[in-house]
DNA sequence: TTGTAGGCGTTATCAG
DNA sequence: CTGATAACGCCTACAA
């Protein structure tokens, strides 16, 4: 009583597999009667088809990789539903590996993806990644391909990003409106894309309202986390004392220069101004609330998922396609902490 | 130079595909000569065996399917980030798929699952579902299944699970030792077993100390939102003004509790002490700083997996597989709000 | 309208 | 030690 086949299903029906087969999948050149009996029988079955002879035979498999840094991070998570959802929409679904920031294991996960002979995958580069040799890999075997919010410009293939440089630029000025004189960033890694931009928005919204960029007021995470915010914030009250406005690179960094100051009795946005980056969950739970950038992770997976379909489409139909760049925008939420 | 098989292999080196394959499959009974130039174009030419022709062949497809109810959730990425660690180290992918907590998506999901005949299948069920029909589909097609988290108990398969009553039940001891005397608890809705345990284990630890059960302080969510939380902290003051304790279903429902306390000038703990379930990370940014129980959900997804892995060996070696229960100990980490 | 034949790429059996 | 052959289940020209 297991995997019913067409050829059980024909052998039952005393006809040939091919009919079945035509009548299952709406061929016209079918008796009007047999078809009937054969979609009888194969819904009182229960048919499916093997999906394992699909793939071997139609050469897809309907299924696309997604590659992300870090699962348990409300960003991705966001992004991950967006793009589950949006797949599954479209019969395709999604097999989802972590590179924990780190390029060797990105390379792996990349390989077993094309192993797996995935229709397409979605990435978003570790902190380390730029413009890695497996890569190459992807174009040779023309596996469509979508980087989305950590990109590589070397890379050649559809995107999905925010505008990282304007966006922050708008939450410094944002400080500055609020009467900040003196603003320090704790910016991301050195090598990521949008810790890049995010930094030189920084030091344009500076120049362009007249504040000297000062790069002993910048300070840089490795690992972007709570407890990096925690000492950046301890040091920058230690090192310059007379700073009244901060904007962290994520939210998380954020929250966790807010626990320092709270527990050293630092008023925020009294004494010191703080704006974060992402607008995670956790940025409305703290007090005071905090001002963020919202950045769309839903909706980055939504679109990057629809890139790539029409990548896998365009192949399929073997029309070329030409990557294409999706920016979305972005919106400074103003809460308790500027 | 696109997909290398086997054929163009042996066609290059003018052997059978029999010798190819058996070459590179590490037998014994290949010449060393004729094994190494095998083994010599194969890595020159980049050979990956095309795996749909492996899962048809095999009849496995080294990968599984994992639905839960909601991917954006500090405990649910935890669990998927343990699930997908494990699977990778033992060879396995995994898909992921959400059922947003409704019945008839987890059944659509299930169904895809099985169509796409994933070697097993994970689980933690919707809010909504029980026993339902689709179930049977599993057991009858011997898919190997295991449940974490959110189990029903009438469908047999391994579980992995933590003693909900019992860990309440520290929970509420938990405030009571600190001094409680009329402690509310907001509970999750009706059907799942979790809540129902949770529940149990408040009501046992009133009844042991002495404090008689009031079915008026218990609220129930329907949700089990932030917002949720907020608007039972409305009711409960409001209510009952006399409350000195709160033990709700989860860190984001109690986050939200606190957020109306704050707002509205309730001192935690001095006034009402709370406590909260799961020990999300957004429990150690919140002032003050939530006191929790600790749930591993690593460590679940891990457990999940590998007793989902001894069942797919156990079907494959064609051996009958008892299904077995994990159960993971919890912990109570007392902050600032107990 | 129906069926035959061949192939997708791999693996297992069995004969040479 | 090597290879021919069949089979996994489905699909699609092409014949009948």
């Amino acid at each position: 009583m297991k995997n019913i086949t067409l050829k059980q299903i024909a052998e039952t029906l005393g006809i040939s597999i091919t009919t079945v087969s035509k009548a299952l999948k709406g061929y016209t050149d079918v008796n009007e009667n047999t078809r009937k009996s054969v979609l009888e029988l194969a819904e009182r079955l229960q048919y499916t088809p093997n999906s394992f002879a699909v793939n071997l035979r139609t050469q897809e498999s309907k299924t696309i990789g997604l590659v992300i840094p870090e699962v348990v991070h409300h960003f991705f998570s966001n992004v991950i539903r967006g793009i589950i959802e949006e797949a599954e929409k479209n019969g395709y679904l999604v097999i989802i590996l972590q590179s924990s920031e780190s390029v060797a294991s990105e390379k792996k996960q990349i390989e077993l993806l094309l192993q797996k002979r995935v229709d397409g995958i979605i990435i978003s580069l570790s902190n380390e990644s730029n413009n890695e040799s497996y890569f190459s890999q992807i174009m040779e075997r023309k596996i469509p391909l979508v980087q989305f919010d950590k990109i590589s410009k070397l890379i050649p293939s559809s995107k999905v990003i925010i505008n990282d440089q304007k966006a922050a630029y708008s939450a410094v000025s944002h400080l500055i409106a609020k009467g900040c004189k003196k603003i320090a960033h704790i910016r991301g890694p050195v090598n990521p894309q949008n810790a890049i931009d995010r930094f030189l928005g920084y030091k344009k919204a500076l120049e362009d309202h007249n504040i000297s960029f000062d790069p002993k007021l910048v300070y840089t995470c490795t690992d972007v986390t709570f407890e990096e915010g925690k000492s950046f914030a301890k040091q920058i009250l230690a090192s310059h004392p007379d700073i009244d406005g901060i904007f962290a690179i994520t939210d998380l960094v954020a929250v966790g220069v807010l626990a320092y100051f709270n527990d050293h009795k630092i008023r925020v946005p009294e004494d010191i101004k703080l704006i974060g980056f992402s607008n995670w969950f956790m940025s409305q739970v703290v007090s005071p609330k905090l001002s963020t950038v919202d950045q769309p992770s839903f909706e980055m997976g939504k679109q990057s998922f629809h890139l790539l379909l029409e990548e896998i489409n365009a192949k399929k139909d073997g029309l070329s396609f030409t990557p294409k760049t999706i920016e979305l925008d972005t919106t400074i939420i103003e809460r308790e902490s500027t």
